[in-house]
This record gives structure tokens, C-alpha cells and sequence, in this order.
DNA sequence: AATGAATGAGGGTTCATTCAT
DNA sequence: GATGAATGAACCCTCATTCAT
């Protein structure tokens, strides 16, 4: 019989590729990326233990490749975002998209910000990607938030990202218990109080 | 040599668990709890492999003994800032004592935002100071900003808090690349205008 | 298409059991049977990592075949110089082809020394090759000697044979740094005193 | 109750390390080196798997340990002759006494030269140990052979030392197979002819 | 109260081998 | 005949924990 074409074989690796990244994600996000083992992983994926070093050299390269397509999703929403004309807009779409993707994704989130707590001793590569996300993050609302009209100095725009950020964090560790909501509302209600919501 | 006193015994016993207590903290702190290794806590403390096992029954056990110990010391810091009687002094205290511990002790805060998100995989005991020393950390600042007429609503209370708990975890992350001077001043100018800096 | 004959595949599989047993013969001799993977194996054959397998039934199998392959190299050039007439030159011819080949292929030599050592562990058909062509090794120059009147006695072949062996170890182990010239000048000015080098 | 004294710990350690020596030893030179799990090891020392690391911090620091006792023993016995007056009786000496180990410990001489063979990968430390080793027997045999008056030349030492190799590594393989005795002989018979064997 | 040797489960990783196509 | 994805046993090593003294 003729072997498989290498389109074959791509989707096949690709599929493969996918569930130890997807069963990673999950397991490092909800454990932590030391308390997971690569036989937990394998298992949750549903593939041998060995496979996934057959697509990934090390563990430490399995969690790479997780950050990084983290990394590609926030990028592509923010790049959604950004993609809108109206400067406020553009700005409460942000704010928005943020609080949905806490909410659906908040273990994912945990991952990122566990990691961010431990940069010392990780992976140079990881450490590099991590760090360079949170910086991004300081500087992202400043412009946005002058662009639309609503805060005049830089420090305005640092303590809002601040608060962002602490709203995340209190959310991932009281998830239910933190009235995520009542947050929102009050913010939009502050930044934005000319509107309805 | 005379028996030793049932005393003398006690307070031996009392040095010993504060040396470990306190490698451990500083060892958790600095490499995380998962990287830290008992006979790095015990090499660290200076004591045999063994003994840290005569005063916790395990590693878990000697953590929680370690955040107790952390909880206990931030209680007192907030019980000597409720002991001011000016509300807004009483604020003003409380956030500049935060800002201050944080630069002190940055790694303790990490070691326990660390914590806190993984507590679903913490025993239970553990979970459980942390889980409320968070709550906790909600609800402070609602009742003394309004004592210091400085917040109408608990909204405001709400989003100063997360912003509060947003800067302790960008300089954990950042550290020296975090404008923590210029972000406190912004906060003291925005909430304490009047008074001079 | 027309269907391609039996012997055209013959000659494919031919092809292909060579390409494969060529790589193993150079990774084997190079870094050693243990320390080489059959992946890399297919991988310097420029073949898939199963093909291998069509051809040998294990790595055993294949190290089986490269070493049988080397085995008859040698009968042949022995048979080359059992092809001289004159017992004298015979001798000389067997003595430089040997140092030829030691220069040449040293690391040919290393494997099947190496291989020799650990015998007791190796797949029976494989130890009875290479014990049996040590065995001969130890009679080869008995009568060889003693037709070139060389040497009155066994114990003189037996001798001059360990000589050869030792120099090939002492050559293969010290490479560049040892004598290899020197000795065999001294090799042929002994035994072959008359004659012009 | 007291822990036991320094004396006492250290006793209990160096015989575990001796035990687990031994048993090194006696696997990796049957087996060899890389065909030994460290489980084996400690199996046949009679210990937990994981005792090992408490006294070598690797597989590669064990081999090292290993071959630096043998070694000092080499050294000692070499040490033992040097310590003969008379020139031919050291000689003599020290090729009874090779013959000896050689019948004794063929295992060991296997080792070492297995090691030898596959010297470009080990690890750098041991490399060193082992390489200079095998230097330093080739310039063994000249000074000694001229002080007994056995060679005029610098020629002969270096073919008698290659002799005493391959007749080591024909042995090896051969074992019993081997007529050791009757080269011992033979070699006598040579070199000291004047004498009665 | 204190010591540190010893245990063994478990983690990351490699690789010979299989098999569907 | 050929491909390479997939398997899983086995390996080296770490470390929380136990225990005799």
C-alpha cells in the first residue's frame, strides 16, 4: 500500500499536536505547570506517554508552545480591538473582551500569572515571552485612554491597569465568590457614564 | 548535667521550629514552594534532614505552619493601623504600610498570590487561611474609605482594592521595571489632595 | 505503469539493505552499537524509521548483518594475499594490509574489538561470529610463519600474533598519538631483516 | 537517644559506598558500562534504588569512582615492583604479576579497555583518568627492559608492550579458551632463558 | 531533641519496535 | 516497498519521608 501523503501525515501531526496542547493547557492551568506530569498530560490527551516528545523536546518546550499560542490569542484579540475606529470604542471593546475572556477562560489566565510569579526560574524562552506580555500590558491603556478622552495623565492610565490586573487575580482565586459584575458595571459606570449598559 | 526542665525543653524546641519556620519562609518565598526541597529548608536552618519531620508531620504541615505565621503578621500590621484613630490617617497608614512591606517582602507576596492560585490543589487547611485572608482583603477598604469620606459608594471601594492588589502583583512581576514610586504618589495625590507629599 | 519484475525489486530491496546496512556500519563503528538509535540509522540511510525493519528483524539482526558483511571483507583481503605465492611476501602482504587497514577503517576495528569484550551478552549468532574469527586470528600465523621460516615455533606465532593485536588497541585508543609508523617499520626490520623498506 | 557519633556515620557510609562500589564494579565490568542500570546496581549492593545518589551524583560519577579504585590499585601493585632492587626480578615481576590479575579480575581489564574503546564519548573526567592510564603503560616497558638489559632498543619495549596487550585482549575474549599459560611460558622462555620455570 | 542513612514512589526522557496506510 | 505516527518499557534521577541510634 502506498504510506500516507505528507499532507496526511501533516494533519495527522497537527491533530496530535493539538490534543497535548489542548490536555496540557488544561492540566497546567488547573494544577499548576510543576504539579502536572507529562504521563498526566499524555493520558489526558489520549496518547502514549512518549508521543508528546515525539512533538515537543521537553516539557519545558510543550509549556512554550502553550504560552505562545496563549500569546497568539490575546494578540489576535487585541489586534481584533484595534481594528475599530472609535476611540472609546475601541477602548470599552477591550475592557469588554477582558472580562469575557476572564470568566470563560480564567484558569488560563492563572496560568499566565503563575508562571509571571516564578519568571525567576524559568526557562529563559519562557521567561522572555511572559515578561515581555506583562510589560506590553503596563503601556496598553495609557494611549487608549487618552485617545479617548478619558484620562489626562500617564498615571491615570497605570493605576487602571493596575486595577485590570487585580480584578483578574481576585477573580482567579474567588472565582464565584467575586462579584465580577458588580466590578464591571461600576467601571463602565465610571469611564463610561454617559452610556447605557 | 542536671535534667533539663520541662521549660528549658520547650524553649529549645521553640528555636528549632523557628529556625526551620524561617528557612522554610525564606526558601518557599524566594524559589517557590515546589522548588524548595526539605533538605534545602533543613541544610538552610542548619539541622539535620530529619527534624523539620519532629515538628511537621509534612511538607504541607510546615507550610501552612509558614503562612499562619505570615497571616499573623499581617494581622498585626493591620491592628496597629486600626489602632489610629483619624480615619483618613488610618487609610493613609494601611496604604503605606502595603507599599512598604511590598518593597520589603515582595517574595512573601508572592508566595502567597502563588498560592492563591493553586489553592484548589492546596490542602484543605491551607486553603482555607489563604481563601480568607483574600476575602478578607476585599472587604477592608469599603468601611475605612467611607470613614474617610473618601468613597461614596462600596464600588469604589471595590475597584480601589483590586487596583491595590493589581500593583502589588505588577511589581511582584516586574520589579524594578515597575514605576512603584510614581504609581504610589499618583494614588496618594489622586486620594489625598490636599495634603503635601 | 508495467508492473515491475521480481528482480527489479530484488535489486530495490538490495539497494535499500545496503543504504541501511552502510549507515549502521559507519554510526555503529562510530559511537559505538549501543549508543547509536535506529533513528538515526534510517536518518543517515536517508530512509523512514520503520524501513529498517522490512530488511532486519531487530537491531540485533542488523548488527548481525553489518558485522557479517565486515567478516567477509576480511576473508576476502586474506584470501587476496593467500592468492601470493612466495610464503615470505604472503606474510608481508597480510602484515601491511592489516596496518592498511588499521589506519584506514580503525574504527571498524573498535567496534568489533568493542563488540568482542562484551560478548557474553551478545545475541548468540553474533558471538559465534566474532569468537570464530578470533579464533582463526590466533592460528593464522602459525603456519604462516613457520612457511616463511619465520619462526620455529608456535609459541613464537602465538606471540607475534598477540603483538598485532596489541598494537591494533594500543592504535585504536591513542589514535594520532601512537607510533603506528615506528612500530611497523621496527615490525618489518626484525622479521624481515634482508629486505629494503 | 543520642545519634550516633561522626565515626560511626562515616563507618556506615563508607561501606555502603564500598557496597555499592563493588557492585558496580562487578556489573559494568561484566556487562559493561552502558548495558548496567543504575537499578542493577543497587539491586545487587543489596540496597534502595535510589541509595546510589546519596554517595555518587550520577551514573558517570560512580563509573569514575569506580575506575579511580582500580586504578590506585594498579598503582599500588605497580608501586610493589618498583620497590625490587634487582632490574630483571622487577621485570619479571611485573609481568607475573599481570599475568596474575589478568587471570584474577579479566573482568576489570575488560572494563577499562571497553572504556578505552569508546573513550571520544565519555565523559571528559573520566576520558582523562582512562587516557592517561593506557599512556602511561606504552613507556612502562623501555626503561625496564634496558635496565634488565633485556633490549637494546626503544623498538622492542614498545612491541613487547603491545604484546602484553593483545595477549590482555585476546585473553579477555577468550578466556578460557586462551592458552594462557603456555604464552606465559613461552614469554619466560624468551626474555629470561637463563632461568628455571 | 537530633542525626543522617536509607527507602521507594514517581517524574522527565529515550528509543526499539509496531502498524495503518 | 516505504512512510512516519504511535506505543510503552526502561532508564536516570529527585525527593518526601522514615527510622535506628
Amino acid at each position: 500500500m502506498a504510506p500516507r501523503s505528507e499532507a496526511q501525515f501533516e494533519e495527522i501531526r497537527n491533530k496530535s499536536k493539538a490534543k497535548i496542547k489542548e490536555a496540557a493547557l488544561e492540566l497546567f492551568a488547573r494544577q499548576g505547570f510543576d504539579s502536572t506530569s507529562m504521563a498526566q498530560v499524555a493520558k489526558k490527551a489520549g496518547v502514549a506517554k512518549g508521543l508528546p516528545y515525539n512533538y515537543f523536546a521537553s516539557k519545558d518546550e510543550l509549556l512554550m508552545a502553550v504560552i505562545e499560542d496563549l500569546m497568539k490569542e490575546g494578540e489576535h484579540l487585541i489586534g481584533q480591538a484595534f481594528a475599530i475606529e472609535d476611540p472609546k470604542e475601541k477602548l470599552k471593546h477591550i475592557i469588554e473582551t477582558t472580562f469575557e475572556w476572564l470568566q470563560l477562560h480564567s484558569d488560563r489566565f492563572k496560568l499566565v500569572t503563575a508562571l509571571s510569579l516564578q519568571m525567576d526560574q524559568l526557562p529563559p524562552k519562557i521567561r522572555d515571552i511572559v515578561g515581555q506580555k506583562f510589560g506590553a500590558n503596563l503601556e496598553i491603556f495609557g494611549p487608549l485612554m487618552k485617545e479617548a478622552g478619558l484620562s489626562a495623565t500617564d498615571d491615570e492610565a497605570l493605576m487602571f491597569g493596575a486595577m485590570m490586573d487585580g480584578i483578574a487575580v481576585q477573580y482567579m482565586v474567588m472565582k464565584d465568590d467575586y462579584p465580577l459584575e458588580r466590578i464591571k458595571a461600576a467601571i463602565f459606570r465610571t469611564w463610561f457614564p454617559d452610556e447605557t449598559h
